[in-house]
DNA sequence: TTGTATGCGTTATCAA
DNA sequence: TTGATAACGCATACAA
């Protein structure tokens, strides 16, 4: 590894001091054009790049952002990460990508070791933490944006981005009376998932406006205690489901994941999809048009909100922002399932 | 936001010097255990924690990694990334993640603000960038691991780790023909693809082992330029060889999305899977048992691939890594599909 | 065991 | 238009 050059080694390859030199590289006013030329010619010359890690000591400005995710490996996540990156890139940003894993400890260790990389800002997808102790990470931050959490009170400089559920699964419900079912199943998330809880109040409102009574009986959790909510947990939900109601014609899954794996039990039981049993997931993702027959689902643009939430960071950052909570719409796409 | 609290804070409110604090933050000798318990009682009353930041600058070490993939949505790059970010965690590094997006000028820019941000090391997935700007970009850092990529002589601190494609190919052909199959296809991947082209010569090799003469005819390319090797590429790629070689009884897919977008074409062409069409793919994702028939693959355990990046990654900070190219071994997993 | 001086690479500030 | 100096928060080297 060389030795990278540094503003004094510019600087004295040209002769000239060591603040000129800054000035020349940042573009700021105060040298002649002649000089400048020079100056950018020997620094280039030399291989020179800013370290940005002493730079930031000085401005209070890392150019860098912390992005905390559960897993990074779930689509849902991997496409706001991936919009965000993108959006840093423009941007001339850096993310720190960190995983939580669902744990509580690893979020805390997380959100504390970007406070100590000194982080501008900082995109929490999901958080797990309680309240109280989420305000106070976040208090550490000169700017967050939360990912589908909710908070009860405004945090001065944060926002929440939010995913209209309740209306999603409103949406889905009113696609599936307005074709004649009657028999609508919920296929639910975690208990303490923010978004599962939204999607059963929605479910619900739409059912009493179609005028059919709530059956719990009809909602079967798809990710029991500490499972995930994936195609596993959707095949036994729906299993278990179709055996307690058989007359069931339409299954609204907590996400696509969920989605395919009631589909594939309606289909092993030998029920065809959609002629009688309609599947609606949540999500859009790429494996919704993968599989066989394709997916109706909720459509929602994670990589416009991952750059929804870099924008609005940034605008925190600058001052510019008085946006406290952002409600993003979902949208269904009817595919072949329902 | 807070001010936080710096070094100077604490040994103002402890009433001792800057440099004690220090020493008993870190842990170092020469603090008496009576002064460094109430230090540190003071610095978590205070809520302080280090500026690494500013400890990078003079220790020259920053406690992060750079790790750089084409894309982080596919499921490839991501698993790959929670791995090297699971090992991360455990070792107190915090990762950059930066999306190529599969463009020469984005990986360069990424490896350059990389370099600015001090990382200690880098971690470069499928680069894309001619030898000689990715050796000299690779000097720019204390160590890299350079993952699905060769080099033809070895650059000093920097290790690749390749999984052995053409083994991998041998073992899903040989499958093939153990159970009496003869023509056997192979939809490839993209033609800059490196693995691509490993895989197809593992292709002819077993092919000729097993003295079934090689048909150009029989490989079809999946993703004809600048497409992605994906779902949809296989589909009409295995459109077009079964149109063209009707008597298929094999395919062997560049990777498990192409793979199933085969397997769907083969179904949708009246044909069974596997009783008349067998299909084997590569990488073993989630996709593989999600979809039914269930896929027979090349496993490649990707997690422990990236926490075998890390590990390697950080034995060559410490200058005890003499390995300079480590293969990894796929693993076939025989399923339903073949 | 404790403290002081110095420097990491950069920018802000003020002087020339 | 240019340059000298201090400071950012911390650790290394050396002195007390």
């Amino acid at each position: 590894m060389k030795k990278r050059p540094t503003l004094a080694d510019v600087a004295h390859a040209t002769g000239v001091s060591l603040m000129t030199v800054s000035r020349a590289i940042n573009g700021k006013p105060g040298v002649s054009d002649e000089l400048r030329r020079t100056i950018l010619e020997q620094a280039k010359a030399l291989g020179y790049r800013p370290n940005l890690i002493a730079r930031g000591l000085v401005t209070k400005s890392t150019g860098t952002l912390g992005l905390v995710v559960p897993d990074n490996t779930n689509p849902f996540f991997a496409q706001i990460a991936r919009g965000v990156e993108d959006a840093a890139y423009q941007e001339q940003y850096s993310i720190f990508l960190v995983n939580t894993a669902e744990d509580q400890e690893r979020e805390k260790a997380a959100l504390d070791s970007l406070w100590e990389k000194d982080v501008d800002g900082l995109i929490l997808c999901s958080s797990r933490l309680p309240g109280a102790t989420l305000e106070k990470q976040i208090r550490h931050f000169a700017a967050a944006v939360l990912l589908n959490r909710e908070l009860k009170r405004p945090i001065p400089h944060s926002t929440t981005i939010n995913v209209n559920d309740r209306r999603g699964a409103q949406l889905a419900v009113a696609h599936f009376v307005q074709h004649g079912r009657r028999h609508i199943a919920y296929l639910c998330g975690p208990q303490n998932s923010l978004s599962a809880k939204r999607r059963l109040e929605g479910y619900r409102n739409a059912l009493s406006e179609a005028g059919i009574p709530f059956d719990p009986l009809m909602v079967e959790c798809s990710a029991p205690d500490g499972c995930a909510p994936d195609t596993e947990g959707g095949r036994t939900a729906a299993a278990a489901l179709l055996t307690r109601k058989p007359k069931t014609d339409a299954i609204y899954a907590f996400n696509d994941l969920v989605a395919v794996g009631a589909l594939q039990t309606v289909e092993e039981t030998g029920r065809r999809v959609p002629e009688d049993v309609a599947v609606i997931g949540v999500d859009d993702i790429p494996l919704a048009t993968i599989i066989r027959p394709q997916l109706t689902t909720l459509h929602i643009d994670l990589r416009h909100i991952g750059r929804l939430a870099m924008r609005t960071l940034l605008d925190t950052l600058q001052g510019g922002n008085s946006a406290t909570a952002i409600q993003v719409e979902p949208e269904l796409v009817v595919r072949q399932s329902a």
